[in-house]
DNA sequence: TTAAGTGTTGCTCT
DNA sequence: AAGAGCAACACTTA
């Protein structure tokens, strides 16, 4: 379920559980997760290791080695972090299992094989050589520097929200999300949207997303903790207009990809 | 049983 | 050249 928000909650996790205790040992269950090394490489690097310190760019979740440089986790379409205790088995379609010396563990889940770990010499050349654009969080990222990402662009504001080398976190669900609360129709050019528009459309944003964290994206519950005027809950097509307007949620395709929005608020 | 899916890359066509 | 469309990756669920 990974998006900015909920990378963000498996950043908590592995700092809340697994952060600055020895590594004991690492075991790679799938070598295929591993993105340019080999798991002898990896295993050696992580083993007698700690993870010292988090930070996440987008999807994306790097964690400083208190030797040896990064640790990169991203977790494609199905992937999770997951703590668990010392006698728990292990979640399925566990990955990577890192073994602590204290006894508990830490999970990389991914069912569908999509996501990739790796390491890294150091983090803001690895954000640099996979082409990211700013965090969508970043607080220097404000709503003038989306106007300016914006403006010169043909394509759909959706696949510029969605472009992660214009900005890096937001994916199919939040896009839809902030497009749905900013009452922007998915298809509008980004160049049309004004700087007041953009002003609305980043402020809109930064609260779907902070407000996704806070209600623990990535985490069984967050669906039913979402505000019911969300349209993440309703994501149907002809449910009625979470909003209230008497509309009805439809689909469209954008870039492969189902986008479901409301006709009648969000207009073009 | 078929299709679709919260991601990314790489290719083709315009 | 920018952008759209599509397949591929692997596997589950509706």
């Amino acid at each position: 379920m990974p998006e900015l928000p909920d990378v963000e909650l498996y950043r908590r996790r592995i700092d809340a559980a697994a952060l600055q205790r020895d590594i004991a040992d690492v075991e790679v269950l799938d070598a295929r997760i591993l993105d340019g090394v080999a798991p002898d490489r990896f295993r050696r690097v992580l083993r007698g290791n700690r993870l010292e310190a988090t930070r996440r760019h987008g999807k994306h979740l790097l964690v400083r080695l208190a030797r040896d440089g990064w640790l990169t986790l991203h977790f494609g379409m199905s992937g999770e972090a997951v703590a668990y205790g010392a006698d728990d088995p292990a979640p399925r379609f566990t990955r990577i299992r890192f073994d602590f010396a204290a006894g508990a563990h830490l999970a990389y889940i991914s069912r569908r094989m999509l996501g990739r770990v790796g390491l890294a010499d150091d983090a803001e050349s690895f954000i640099a050589a996979h082409g990211l654009g700013p965090d969508a969080l970043d607080p220097g990222f404000d709503a003038a520097a989306l106007h300016r990402l914006l403006s010169g662009r043909r394509k759909d504001v959706k696949a510029v929200l969605m472009d992660q080398g214009a900005l890096a976190g937001i994916g199919n669900i939040f896009a839809d999300e902030i497009l749905f609360q900013a009452r922007l129709h998915p298809r509008t050019p980004a160049q049309n949207i004004d700087q007041p528009k953009a002003r609305r459309l980043h402020q809109t944003m930064r609260e779907v997303l902070e407000k996704a964290i806070e209600r623990g994206a990535g985490s069984e519950q967050f669906v039913e903790r979402l505000p019911a005027t969300w349209l993440l809950p309703h994501r149907r097509k002809d449910a009625p207009c979470p909003a209230g307007c008497g509309g009805t949620v439809a689909t469209l395709k954008s870039g492969g990809r189902t986008t479901y929005f409301c006709p009648s608020c969000q207009r073009a």
